[in-house]
DNA sequence: CGATATTAATTCGAAAAGCGAAATATATTT
DNA sequence: AAATATATTTCGCTTTTCGAATTAATATCG
Protein backbone atom coordinates (compact mmCIF):
# COMPACT_ATOMS: atom_id res chain seq x y z
CA UNK A 1 0.00 0.00 0.00
CA UNK A 2 1.88 3.30 -0.91
CA UNK A 3 -0.70 5.32 -0.54
CA UNK A 4 -1.08 5.91 3.29
CA UNK A 5 -2.03 9.02 5.06
CA UNK A 6 1.63 9.80 5.68
CA UNK A 7 2.67 9.50 2.08
CA UNK A 8 -0.88 11.19 0.83
CA UNK A 9 0.02 14.19 3.19
CA UNK A 10 3.43 14.19 2.10
CA UNK A 11 2.24 14.65 -1.68
CA UNK A 12 -0.30 17.30 -1.05
CA UNK A 13 2.18 19.60 1.03
CA UNK A 14 4.81 19.27 -2.19
CA UNK A 15 1.83 21.03 -3.85
CA UNK A 16 1.72 23.87 -1.60
CA UNK A 17 5.31 24.16 -1.67
CA UNK A 18 5.98 23.88 -4.73
CA UNK A 19 3.18 26.94 -5.49
CA UNK A 20 5.00 28.85 -2.93
CA UNK A 21 8.73 28.12 -4.40
CA UNK A 22 7.71 30.10 -7.20
CA UNK A 23 6.10 33.09 -5.39
CA UNK A 24 9.60 33.49 -3.62
CA UNK A 25 11.17 34.23 -6.86
CA UNK A 26 8.71 36.69 -7.71
CA UNK A 27 8.71 38.57 -4.66
CA UNK A 28 12.48 38.85 -4.91
CA UNK A 29 12.28 40.35 -8.26
CA UNK A 30 9.82 42.51 -6.31
CA UNK A 31 11.71 43.96 -3.34
CA UNK A 32 14.75 44.54 -6.25
CA UNK A 33 16.60 41.91 -5.04
CA UNK A 34 17.82 38.44 -5.67
CA UNK A 35 16.23 35.55 -4.35
CA UNK A 36 19.66 35.09 -2.11
CA UNK A 37 20.05 38.48 -0.80
CA UNK A 38 16.22 38.61 0.59
CA UNK A 39 16.86 35.40 1.95
CA UNK A 40 19.73 36.71 3.47
CA UNK A 41 18.34 40.20 4.75
CA UNK A 42 14.95 38.33 6.09
CA UNK A 43 17.39 36.38 7.95
CA UNK A 44 19.04 39.40 9.98
CA UNK A 45 16.00 41.02 9.78
CA UNK A 46 14.39 38.16 12.11
CA UNK A 47 17.60 37.53 14.17
CA UNK A 48 18.23 40.82 14.86
CA UNK A 49 21.45 40.38 15.75
CA UNK A 50 23.74 37.97 14.57
CA UNK A 51 26.55 36.55 12.72
CA UNK A 52 28.23 35.46 8.85
CA UNK A 53 28.60 32.43 10.78
CA UNK A 54 24.90 31.50 11.96
CA UNK A 55 23.44 32.76 8.64
CA UNK A 56 25.41 30.36 6.64
CA UNK A 57 25.01 27.26 8.95
CA UNK A 58 20.60 28.73 8.99
CA UNK A 59 20.51 29.03 5.37
CA UNK A 60 22.87 26.38 4.42
CA UNK A 61 25.12 28.57 2.61
CA UNK A 62 29.14 28.39 2.86
CA UNK A 63 30.27 31.87 4.71
CA UNK A 64 32.40 32.46 1.67
CA UNK A 65 28.88 33.31 -0.22
CA UNK A 66 27.15 35.14 3.09
CA UNK A 67 30.09 37.43 2.86
CA UNK A 68 29.67 38.98 -0.84
CA UNK A 69 25.80 38.80 -0.40
CA UNK A 70 26.26 40.99 2.96
CA UNK A 71 28.99 43.07 1.18
CA UNK A 72 26.28 44.01 -1.34
CA UNK A 73 23.62 44.63 1.54
CA UNK A 74 25.83 46.82 3.59
CA UNK A 75 26.28 48.91 0.23
CA UNK A 76 22.77 48.80 -0.11
CA UNK A 77 22.20 50.35 2.67
CA UNK A 78 20.74 47.72 4.32
CA UNK A 79 22.27 45.84 6.38
CA UNK A 80 25.07 47.08 9.03
CA UNK A 81 28.28 45.48 10.18
CA UNK A 82 30.18 46.02 13.21
CA UNK A 83 32.74 44.18 15.09
CA UNK A 84 32.02 42.21 18.53
CA UNK A 85 33.57 44.08 21.05
CA UNK A 86 33.82 40.62 23.27
CA UNK A 87 35.17 38.71 20.24
CA UNK A 88 36.51 40.44 17.97
CA UNK A 89 36.81 37.27 15.31
CA UNK A 90 32.92 37.96 14.78
CA UNK A 91 31.04 40.44 13.16
CA UNK A 92 27.44 41.35 14.19
CA UNK A 93 24.59 41.98 11.65
CA UNK A 94 21.95 44.26 11.82
CA UNK A 95 19.46 45.10 9.72
CA UNK A 96 19.22 49.03 9.39
CA UNK A 97 15.90 51.13 9.34
CA UNK A 98 16.20 50.84 5.61
CA UNK A 99 16.59 47.08 5.60
CA UNK A 100 13.59 46.94 8.39
CA UNK A 101 11.30 48.30 5.84
CA UNK A 102 12.22 46.57 2.88
CA UNK A 103 11.15 43.06 4.75
CA UNK A 104 8.31 44.75 6.33
CA UNK A 105 6.68 46.27 3.28
CA UNK A 106 7.65 43.34 1.32
CA UNK A 107 4.62 42.58 -0.51
CA UNK A 108 3.07 39.46 1.02
CA UNK A 109 2.13 37.36 -1.83
CA UNK A 110 1.48 34.64 0.05
CA UNK A 111 -0.88 36.71 2.26
CA UNK A 112 -2.15 38.62 -0.95
CA UNK A 113 -3.43 35.29 -2.60
CA UNK A 114 -4.05 33.46 0.56
CA UNK A 115 -6.41 35.41 2.56
CA UNK A 116 -8.90 36.44 0.15
CA UNK A 117 -9.50 32.21 -0.34
CA UNK A 118 -9.25 31.30 3.29
CA UNK A 119 -11.39 33.91 4.86
CA UNK A 120 -13.70 32.07 2.17
CA UNK A 121 -13.87 28.69 4.15
CA UNK A 122 -16.20 28.18 7.01
CA UNK A 123 -14.65 29.20 9.91
CA UNK A 124 -14.74 25.72 11.40
CA UNK A 125 -13.06 24.26 8.61
CA UNK A 126 -10.41 27.51 9.05
CA UNK A 127 -9.76 26.73 12.38
CA UNK A 128 -8.97 22.89 11.18
CA UNK A 129 -6.54 24.25 9.43
CA UNK A 130 -4.83 26.33 11.27
CA UNK A 131 -4.79 23.67 14.08
CA UNK A 132 -3.32 21.13 11.23
CA UNK A 133 -0.61 23.52 10.19
CA UNK A 134 0.57 24.46 13.27
CA UNK A 135 0.92 20.64 14.08
CA UNK A 136 3.10 20.19 11.20
CA UNK A 137 4.92 23.12 12.00
CA UNK A 138 6.40 21.47 15.08
CA UNK A 139 6.99 18.47 13.30
CA UNK A 140 8.90 20.11 10.81
CA UNK A 141 10.51 22.32 13.24
CA UNK A 142 12.16 19.57 15.41
CA UNK A 143 13.76 18.48 11.96
CA UNK A 144 15.58 21.16 11.36
CA UNK A 145 18.70 20.37 13.80
CA UNK A 146 21.46 22.31 11.71
CA UNK A 147 19.13 25.38 11.46
CA UNK A 148 19.49 27.45 14.61
CA UNK A 149 16.33 28.25 15.97
CA UNK A 150 15.20 31.55 15.46
CA UNK A 151 16.38 34.73 17.49
CA UNK A 152 19.40 32.83 18.51
CA UNK A 153 21.97 34.81 20.72
CA UNK A 154 23.82 31.82 21.54
CA UNK A 155 26.11 31.81 19.18
CA UNK A 156 27.08 35.91 20.00
CA UNK A 157 29.26 36.28 22.26
CA UNK A 158 27.37 38.32 25.02
CA UNK A 159 30.04 37.76 27.93
CA UNK A 160 31.69 41.25 29.31
CA UNK A 161 34.70 42.73 28.54
CA UNK A 162 37.01 42.23 31.72
CA UNK B 1 -7.75 42.25 15.97
CA UNK B 2 -4.38 41.33 13.90
CA UNK B 3 -4.29 37.63 15.07
CA UNK B 4 -7.41 36.18 13.13
CA UNK B 5 -6.69 32.95 12.13
CA UNK B 6 -5.99 33.58 8.74
CA UNK B 7 -3.16 35.51 10.10
CA UNK B 8 -1.91 32.65 12.50
CA UNK B 9 -2.04 30.23 9.41
CA UNK B 10 -0.11 31.81 7.15
CA UNK B 11 2.45 32.20 10.21
CA UNK B 12 2.60 28.34 10.90
CA UNK B 13 2.39 28.06 6.91
CA UNK B 14 5.75 30.30 6.70
CA UNK B 15 7.34 28.13 9.48
CA UNK B 16 7.02 24.76 7.68
CA UNK B 17 8.27 26.68 4.21
CA UNK B 18 11.56 27.59 5.92
CA UNK B 19 12.13 24.60 7.20
CA UNK B 20 11.62 22.83 3.69
CA UNK B 21 13.48 25.75 1.84
CA UNK B 22 16.83 24.51 3.86
CA UNK B 23 16.18 21.06 2.96
CA UNK B 24 15.70 21.16 -0.69
CA UNK B 25 19.40 22.90 -0.43
CA UNK B 26 20.98 20.21 0.98
CA UNK B 27 19.14 17.92 -1.25
CA UNK B 28 20.84 19.74 -4.37
CA UNK B 29 23.77 19.10 -2.89
CA UNK B 30 23.04 15.50 -1.88
CA UNK B 31 22.44 14.95 -5.76
CA UNK B 32 25.65 16.81 -6.63
CA UNK B 33 23.42 18.78 -9.03
CA UNK B 34 23.39 23.02 -7.95
CA UNK B 35 19.63 24.02 -6.99
CA UNK B 36 18.83 25.37 -9.95
CA UNK B 37 19.76 22.30 -12.01
CA UNK B 38 18.01 20.22 -9.56
CA UNK B 39 15.02 22.24 -10.09
CA UNK B 40 15.01 22.00 -13.47
CA UNK B 41 15.56 18.26 -13.72
CA UNK B 42 12.56 17.96 -11.14
CA UNK B 43 10.18 19.99 -13.37
CA UNK B 44 11.39 17.81 -16.58
CA UNK B 45 10.49 15.14 -14.98
CA UNK B 46 7.83 15.73 -13.36
CA UNK B 47 5.97 16.35 -16.72
CA UNK B 48 7.08 13.58 -18.44
CA UNK B 49 7.78 15.60 -21.78
CA UNK B 50 7.69 19.26 -21.56
CA UNK B 51 9.54 22.36 -23.67
CA UNK B 52 12.24 24.99 -22.70
CA UNK B 53 9.45 27.72 -22.78
CA UNK B 54 7.04 26.01 -20.38
CA UNK B 55 10.05 25.10 -17.57
CA UNK B 56 10.76 28.46 -17.95
CA UNK B 57 7.70 29.81 -17.05
CA UNK B 58 7.01 27.52 -14.39
CA UNK B 59 10.20 28.38 -12.73
CA UNK B 60 9.99 32.05 -13.33
CA UNK B 61 13.30 31.94 -15.15
CA UNK B 62 14.68 33.42 -18.39
CA UNK B 63 14.45 31.30 -21.41
CA UNK B 64 18.29 32.10 -21.98
CA UNK B 65 19.06 30.58 -17.99
CA UNK B 66 16.79 27.27 -18.93
CA UNK B 67 19.66 26.85 -22.38
CA UNK B 68 21.93 26.61 -20.03
CA UNK B 69 21.19 24.64 -17.23
CA UNK B 70 19.74 22.14 -19.84
CA UNK B 71 23.02 22.35 -21.80
CA UNK B 72 24.67 21.14 -18.76
CA UNK B 73 21.94 18.19 -17.89
CA UNK B 74 22.32 16.69 -21.28
CA UNK B 75 25.93 17.06 -20.66
CA UNK B 76 25.51 15.24 -17.56
CA UNK B 77 22.93 12.83 -19.62
CA UNK B 78 20.45 13.18 -17.12
CA UNK B 79 18.22 14.97 -19.91
CA UNK B 80 17.51 14.61 -23.57
CA UNK B 81 16.23 17.35 -26.00
CA UNK B 82 14.16 16.44 -29.71
CA UNK B 83 13.30 18.56 -31.98
CA UNK B 84 9.27 18.36 -31.91
CA UNK B 85 8.15 17.35 -35.39
CA UNK B 86 5.33 18.52 -35.60
CA UNK B 87 6.95 22.23 -34.94
CA UNK B 88 10.32 22.09 -35.51
CA UNK B 89 10.67 25.61 -32.85
CA UNK B 90 10.16 23.51 -29.97
CA UNK B 91 12.50 21.44 -28.41
CA UNK B 92 10.99 18.60 -26.42
CA UNK B 93 12.74 17.58 -23.00
CA UNK B 94 12.61 14.45 -21.24
CA UNK B 95 14.33 13.08 -18.73
CA UNK B 96 16.55 10.34 -19.25
CA UNK B 97 16.64 7.05 -17.17
CA UNK B 98 19.49 8.11 -15.66
CA UNK B 99 18.00 11.94 -15.04
CA UNK B 100 14.71 9.85 -13.93
CA UNK B 101 16.78 7.84 -11.21
CA UNK B 102 17.99 10.67 -9.86
CA UNK B 103 15.11 12.12 -8.89
CA UNK B 104 13.59 9.01 -7.82
CA UNK B 105 16.33 8.20 -5.75
CA UNK B 106 17.19 11.37 -4.30
CA UNK B 107 16.68 11.36 -0.10
CA UNK B 108 13.76 12.37 0.13
CA UNK B 109 14.74 14.40 3.25
CA UNK B 110 10.94 15.58 3.97
CA UNK B 111 10.03 11.92 3.90
CA UNK B 112 12.97 10.63 6.06
CA UNK B 113 12.45 13.64 8.43
CA UNK B 114 8.72 13.59 8.65
CA UNK B 115 7.11 10.50 8.33
CA UNK B 116 9.00 9.27 11.33
CA UNK B 117 7.00 11.76 13.47
CA UNK B 118 3.72 11.64 11.24
CA UNK B 119 3.06 8.41 11.88
CA UNK B 120 3.00 8.18 15.47
CA UNK B 121 0.34 11.25 15.83
CA UNK B 122 -3.43 9.04 16.48
CA UNK B 123 -4.67 8.25 13.26
CA UNK B 124 -7.78 10.74 13.61
CA UNK B 125 -5.18 13.70 14.06
CA UNK B 126 -3.45 12.09 10.29
CA UNK B 127 -6.51 11.98 8.79
CA UNK B 128 -7.17 15.77 9.86
CA UNK B 129 -3.82 16.79 8.18
CA UNK B 130 -4.18 15.49 5.33
CA UNK B 131 -7.60 17.13 5.06
CA UNK B 132 -6.45 20.20 5.62
CA UNK B 133 -3.44 20.17 3.62
CA UNK B 134 -5.47 18.88 0.98
CA UNK B 135 -7.70 21.81 1.21
CA UNK B 136 -4.41 24.34 1.18
CA UNK B 137 -2.97 22.82 -1.82
CA UNK B 138 -6.18 23.65 -3.43
CA UNK B 139 -6.16 26.95 -2.27
CA UNK B 140 -2.61 27.85 -3.13
CA UNK B 141 -3.28 25.91 -6.82
CA UNK B 142 -5.48 27.69 -8.08
CA UNK B 143 -3.37 30.99 -7.18
CA UNK B 144 -0.24 30.03 -9.35
CA UNK B 145 -1.56 30.77 -12.82
CA UNK B 146 1.46 31.38 -14.29
CA UNK B 147 2.73 28.18 -13.22
CA UNK B 148 1.28 25.65 -15.52
CA UNK B 149 -0.36 22.89 -14.14
CA UNK B 150 1.79 19.68 -14.22
CA UNK B 151 1.78 17.26 -16.60
CA UNK B 152 0.80 20.07 -18.97
CA UNK B 153 1.19 18.80 -22.70
CA UNK B 154 -1.22 22.08 -23.48
CA UNK B 155 1.63 23.66 -24.38
CA UNK B 156 3.08 21.13 -26.75
CA UNK B 157 1.87 20.98 -30.62
CA UNK B 158 0.62 17.70 -30.89
CA UNK B 159 -0.86 17.75 -34.02
CA UNK B 160 -0.12 15.54 -36.89
CA UNK B 161 1.84 16.59 -39.63
CA UNK B 162 -0.36 16.55 -42.88
C1' DC C 1 53.71 31.76 29.79
C1' DG C 2 54.27 30.44 24.93
C1' DA C 3 53.46 27.27 21.21
C1' DT C 4 49.74 25.19 18.91
C1' DA C 5 45.18 24.39 17.67
C1' DT C 6 40.61 26.24 16.75
C1' DT C 7 37.35 29.53 15.26
C1' DA C 8 35.36 33.60 12.47
C1' DA C 9 35.50 35.87 8.79
C1' DT C 10 37.58 37.61 4.40
C1' DT C 11 39.96 37.46 0.00
C1' DC C 12 40.89 35.24 -4.29
C1' DG C 13 40.10 32.47 -8.38
C1' DA C 14 37.04 29.96 -11.06
C1' DA C 15 32.65 27.67 -12.39
C1' DA C 16 27.93 28.41 -12.85
C1' DA C 17 23.63 31.17 -12.78
C1' DG C 18 20.96 34.54 -14.71
C1' DC C 19 19.41 37.86 -18.00
C1' DG C 20 18.65 41.21 -21.89
C1' DA C 21 19.40 41.81 -26.60
C1' DA C 22 20.40 40.03 -30.95
C1' DA C 23 20.27 36.13 -34.00
C1' DT C 24 18.11 32.02 -36.14
C1' DA C 25 14.64 29.25 -37.65
C1' DT C 26 9.94 27.99 -38.00
C1' DA C 27 4.75 29.24 -37.96
C1' DT C 28 0.97 32.12 -38.59
C1' DT C 29 -1.50 35.92 -40.45
C1' DT C 30 -2.94 39.05 -43.91
C1' DA D 1 4.65 36.25 -50.46
C1' DA D 2 5.60 39.57 -47.06
C1' DA D 3 5.03 40.83 -42.52
C1' DT D 4 4.46 39.34 -37.98
C1' DA D 5 4.72 36.25 -34.21
C1' DT D 6 6.79 32.41 -31.66
C1' DA D 7 10.46 29.17 -29.74
C1' DT D 8 14.82 28.77 -28.80
C1' DT D 9 19.68 29.66 -28.87
C1' DT D 10 23.85 32.53 -28.84
C1' DC D 11 26.47 36.25 -27.02
C1' DG D 12 28.26 39.41 -23.69
C1' DC D 13 28.10 40.67 -19.18
C1' DT D 14 27.15 40.88 -14.14
C1' DT D 15 26.18 38.31 -10.06
C1' DT D 16 26.22 34.19 -7.36
C1' DT D 17 28.44 30.63 -5.21
C1' DC D 18 31.93 27.97 -3.29
C1' DG D 19 36.49 25.83 -2.14
C1' DA D 20 41.02 26.91 -0.76
C1' DA D 21 44.17 29.92 1.10
C1' DT D 22 44.66 33.82 4.32
C1' DT D 23 44.27 36.82 8.32
C1' DA D 24 43.18 37.69 12.83
C1' DA D 25 41.48 36.54 17.39
C1' DT D 26 40.59 33.20 20.88
C1' DA D 27 41.23 28.80 23.34
C1' DT D 28 43.98 25.03 24.94
C1' DC D 29 47.54 22.52 26.90
C1' DG D 30 52.16 21.28 28.08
Amino acid sequence: MTSDIASLTLRALRRVLRATEIGSRQLAVATGLTTSQWLVLREIEARAKTTPGVVAQALQFSQATITTIVDRLVALDLVQRQRNANDKRQFLLTATQAGRNVVINAPDLLHLTFTGRFVKLPSWEQAMILAAVERLALLMDAQDIDAAPLLDSAAIDQSQPK
